[in-house]
DNA sequence: ATGAAAGCGCTAACAA
DNA sequence: TTGTTAGCGCTTTCAT
C-alpha cells in the first residue's frame, strides 16, 4: 500500500473489555490465537460446513477462551442488515397492546432478531419521530395502529420493511381485526334485550380503530332500527370512562357501547360510585376483553379480539419480508383479517 | 494500493432506496454532487463550525436533495458507539413500570439516543437472554428490578454502562426507592386505627422489591407491637389479589398490606363480590399508587412512589455515564434514593 | 480447506 | 478551510 498518513478513525469503546479486562477481542485476535486467518474464523462461525472440523473446533475454542463476540456494527455494515426489528405502539400501558407486544416479543425471542419497542403516547408527532429514528436502526418495522398520514407511511415503507397492524394502506401489508362479527353479535344481543336507544362512547377521533368500530356499530344498529347517540370523544383510558359516565346518564340511553374496555370499566366504576345499578339501569358493552374485564363486579360484557393471533401474524409477516426462508409459505397476503366475537357477561341485561 | 483481488463484502440492502427509488445515497454521493470531499460533508454535518459557511450551505442542500441519511452501522463502527440505550423491565403491563418506561423514553426523546425496550415477562432466564442481546446493541442499559445473579450482573456491567433501578450491586450505580418512610407512615396509620394483627400479601419471592417491602414492614410492625402474618406469594397482578382475598379472610386479620396496588385491587374486588365491607371488616393498604387506585370504590389507600423522579434519575444517570457533558453535574452517586409516602384514602378505617 | 485482499460507509489525524 | 489517507471489524470474492 502506498501513502504515508497514519490515518485512523476508531475511538475507545466504553465498557468494551474482554474477560481479562483488556480490550475487547476482535476476530483477528481469535485468528491469531488459533493460527488461522480471520476469514477462517468468520467461516467457522457463520458457515461451519466450509471449514475443516478440527480447525473449526480449535477456532471455536479460542473464540470462547477470548470471550469473543462479533461486533454488530461491523456485521451490519458489511451485511447491510441490523437484525433488529422495530415495534411502535400508541401506549404500552393500554391493556390491549400489552399482549400484542408480548406476542411479538415472544415470536422473535427464538430468532436472530431483537425487537426495539417504542411508545408514542398516542401522539402523532411522536409517532413520526420514533418511526424516523427506528427506520435507521432496524430491518423491519411493525406499526401498530399508526396515526401518521399515508404519505408519511409511504416514506417510511420505502426505507424499511413495514407491516401495519389495525390499519390499511397501499404502502405495506397489514394484519387486521375484523370488527364486523363481534359488533353484529353485540348489537344483536343488545337488541334482543330490548334496547332501542344506545350510545357510542367514542375514542380518539383520529384513530383507525375508533372509526372502524363506529362504522360497523352504526351499520348494525341501523339495520336493526336502534337509535345510536354519539358521545365523546373520550381519552381511551379508565379516566375517560369515568368522565363519560355522567354524560351517558344525561343522554337518556339504556345501553352503551364503549370505545374500549378501559372506558367501559371507567363507566362501570363511576356508575357504582353514583349508585346506578348495572345492568338494571344501564347495560354496558366493552371492547378488547382485557383481563380485568372478567374480574369486575358485575363482569363486563365485551367484544374479544384475537390479539395473540394478530401479534403473531404481524411478527410472522415482517419476518417473512426480512428472511424469505422464514416460516409462512403463502405469498404474503396484503391483509390478514382476524374475527372478533362477543363475550356475554354481567353488564348487559333487559332494557 | 497494491493487490489485484476484486474483494468485497456488501450485500443488497432491502428497502434501502433514495427518493428516486435508486440506491441509498452515501456520503460520497453527496460529496461528489457538492464538489467537495467526503470529510467535508462529514464535518458539515457533525462539526459545522469547522466548515466554511457557504460550503456548508451547499453541502446541506445537496444532502437534502439526495435524501442523504448517514449509515448508522458505519457510524457505530468507527465511533464505537451505537447511540442506543436499553431498558429492561419485568413487565410492561404492570402499571408501576409503565410510567417508569414512559419517563425514560421521555427523557431520551430529546437526545441523540434511541431506547430499546424489552420485557422479561418476570422470567429470569428471559431477562438474562435479553440482557445479552441488548449489550451488543446499546451503549448503556437500564435494568429495572433485575432478578439476575450478582455475577451475571457484573458480566453485563463489564460490557456496557449499566444503571440499576430498584436493586443494588457493587457492579453498577443504582437508583432506588426508599421504602422506609412510606412503610412507617402506613404502619403508624394502621396502628392508630387500632389494628393489631395484620397480613402481608407477598409478591414474587425472588423480587428485590418484595424483600425490601417485607423487611421495612416487618421492622415497623415489630416496633409498634403489630403481629404480622405472611401470606402468599401471589403473582403481582390483579388475579393474584383475587386469589389472596379468600386466604386473607381465613387468616383472621383486620388489615392487609398488599405487595402492590394490583394485588390490593384484586383483593378489593373479590371482597366486594363476596359482600365483605371495606374498610368495615378489613382495611387494605396498597403499594405504588397506580392511577386506578384513586378511582375504585372506596379509593385505595396506598404508598406512593416517586416513579417519575426515579425514571428520570435512572435515565440521567446512564446518560451521564455515556456522555460526560450530559446534564447532571455531581459526580455520580453510587445510589440515589427517593422517598415514598403514604396516601390515605378510603380502604383503611378503624379496626 | 484456507488465505489474501478489498471494501461496506463513515470519521479523524495529518498534511497542505 | 479543505483534501488525503487510513482504518473501525467484519464478510466475501478470488486465487491457491
Amino acid at each position: 500500500m502506498g501513502g504515508t498518513g497514519t490515518g485512523g478513525g476508531g475511538a475507545a469503546r466504553r465498557g468494551a473489555s474482554g474477560p481479562g479486562g483488556g480490550p475487547r477481542a476482535s476476530i483477528r485476535a481469535v485468528a491469531t490465537l488459533a493460527g488461522v486467518s480471520p476469514s477462517t474464523v468468520s467461516r467457522a462461525l457463520n458457515n461451519p460446513e466450509l471449514v475443516n472440523a478440527e480447525t473449526r473446533r480449535r477456532v471455536l475454542e479460542c473464540a470462547e477462551r477470548l470471550g469473543y463476540r462479533p461486533n454488530r456494527a461491523a456485521q451490519s455494515l458489511v451485511l447491510g442488515r441490523t437484525r433488529n426489528v422495530g415495534l411502535i405502539v400508541p401506549d404500552i400501558a393500554n391493556p390491549f397492546f400489552a399482549p400484542f407486544i408480548k406476542g411479538v416479543e415472544a415470536y422473535f425471542r427464538d430468532t436472530e432478531y431483537a425487537v426495539f419497542l417504542a411508545d408514542t403516547d398516542e401522539d402523532t408527532a411522536t409517532e413520526v419521530r420514533l418511526a424516523e429514528a427506528m427506520v435507521e436502526r432496524v430491518d423491519g418495522l411493525i406499526l401498530c395502529a399508526p396515526r401518521m398520514t399515508g404519505a408519511r407511511l409511504r416514506a417510511v415503507a420505502a426505507r424499511t420493511a413495514v407491516v401495519l397492524a389495525n390499519r390499511t394502506s397501499g404502502a405495506a401489508p397489514s394484519v387486521l381485526l375484523d370488527f364486523r362479527p363481534g359488533m353484529e353479535q353485540a348489537v344483536a344481543h343488545v337488541h334482543a334485550l330490548g334496547h332501542r336507544r344506545c350510545a357510542y362512547l367514542a375514542g380518539p377521533a383520529n384513530s383507525w380503530s375508533n372509526r372502524q368500530r363506529r362504522r360497523f356499530l352504526g351499520a348494525a344498529c341501523a339495520e336493526r332500527g336502534i337509535e345510536l347517540v354519539d358521545l365523546g370523544p373520550y381519552e381511551p383510558r379508565f379516566t375517560g370512562g369515568y368522565r363519560a359516565a355522567d354524560e351517558v346518564l344525561a343522554a337518556g340511553v339504556t345501553a352503551v357501547f364503549a370505545y374500549n374496555d378501559l372506558v367501559a370499566l371507567g363507566v362501570l366504576s363511576r356508575l357504582a360510585a353514583r349508585g346506578v345499578p348495572v345492568p338494571g339501569e344501564l347495560s354496558i358493552v366493552g371492547f378488547d376483553d382485557v383481563p380485568m374485564a372478567s374480574m369486575t363486579n358485575p363482569p363486563l360484557t365485551s367484544v374479544a379480539m384475537p390479539v395473540n393471533a394478530l401479534s403473531r401474524a404481524a411478527a410472522a409477516t415482517v419476518h417473512a419480508m426480512l428472511d424469505p426462508r422464514a416460516p409462512k409459505a403463502p405469498p404474503l397476503p396484503p391483509a390478514t383479517e382476524l374475527a372478533t366475537r362477543l363475550l356475554i357477561r354481567g353488564t348487559t341485561g333487559p332494557a
